[in-house]
DNA sequence: GTCTATAGTCCGATAGAC
DNA sequence: GTCTATCGGACTATAGAC
């Protein structure tokens, strides 16, 4: 994508808009057709990703737990990333180096985490655990996924896997 | 203040900064010497917040499992927010109707939960379960400050409390 | 305190697909 | 003809530079 290549050579914010729609061949007004904004180029537009988290809750078998529910709807979703680890390691880097794509990326986040919530709602789990299974599920996703990009000797799954064993051993009480 | 009171006459974006430094009786740039952006009205920017949370986390006492120093440390800034209730419900009903508000406020949880993190492995905890404590900390806090927002019966430490509780069941394998 | 660049919107015009 | 995609230009507000 023309965007990420120009983010890398004169950093996000040097990039203007107009760079970007020239090197993509079409002019300034196209753009923001197709995205609503400059920082909306980074992130996954068509919501595929929630869309693939939601279909996965749905298709759990019924009485799995809610936590297992979210841990396979993260591995899942890992799955759809995990596949172009360059452009994750490109786009990772662009994001951490700019505080207004760092909003965006939470903001994506606790779109999917509200998502998940009417999702595991709808398999008839109650209010309160809907929502901290879900929260928990979208914490531990990103913290396995940032673990997966720092040290790739496990695979994306394997480190979701992970993350949520490490929960589980800090919030039992001692 | 002037900015809040206009956010609730004529909604958040169709109120300019202009408009705003006019009723605090001071210049457009004025106001930008105080907040970074106009969103930062919005937010505590002295940072008082945060700072609350990791001199709680260096007090609590030694031995503590890093849940429950967690739980202490946002019990202490809890009430640092909660004194002003009405203020609270009037902000958080500006941030609910606009998306790059909300941004601003997960980008403050993400910051906070770094500091956290910091504050917990200055105490010898180690890396995986210092992040994990602090992601379910900041989590249980947003899930039980907004539960407080919308019932008051309980305090917002009770409600915080709950929080964990729920955590707690939802975590642990069945 | 002024001056300017950039993001993002609105309206209308144009060109190709079917 | 209708529908959709692109374009051009003017416009406002934010935010940073001088």
């Amino acid at each position: 994508m023309a965007a990420l290549e120009l983010f890398g050579e004169r950093g996000y914010e040097q990039t203007t808009v107009a760079a970007i729609a020239e090197r993509a061949g079409v002019t300034e007004r196209t753009f923001f057709r197709y995205f609503a904004d400059k920082r909306e180029v980074l992130f996954d537009s068509s919501g595929g990703l929630q869309h693939g988290v939601v279909a996965a809750i749905e298709a759990a078998p019924d009485g799995l737990p809610p936590i297992e529910v979210m841990a396979r709807a993260f591995a899942v979703a890992g799955d759809l990333i995990a596949g172009d680890r360059a452009f994750a390691e490109q786009r990772a880097a662009v994001i951490a180096s700019d505080a207004s794509l760092q909003e965006r990326e939470l903001l994506k986040l606790e779109r999917l985490r509200q998502a998940a919530v009417e999702a595991l709602r709808d398999r008839g789990v109650a209010l309160p655990a809907a929502e901290l299974a879900a929260g928990a599920g979208v914490a531990v996703f990103h913290v396995g996924f940032a673990r997966w990009l720092a040290d790739d000797d496990l695979t994306l799954a394997e480190r979701i896997r992970e993350a949520l064993d490490d929960l589980r051993h800090v919030v039992v009480e001692h």
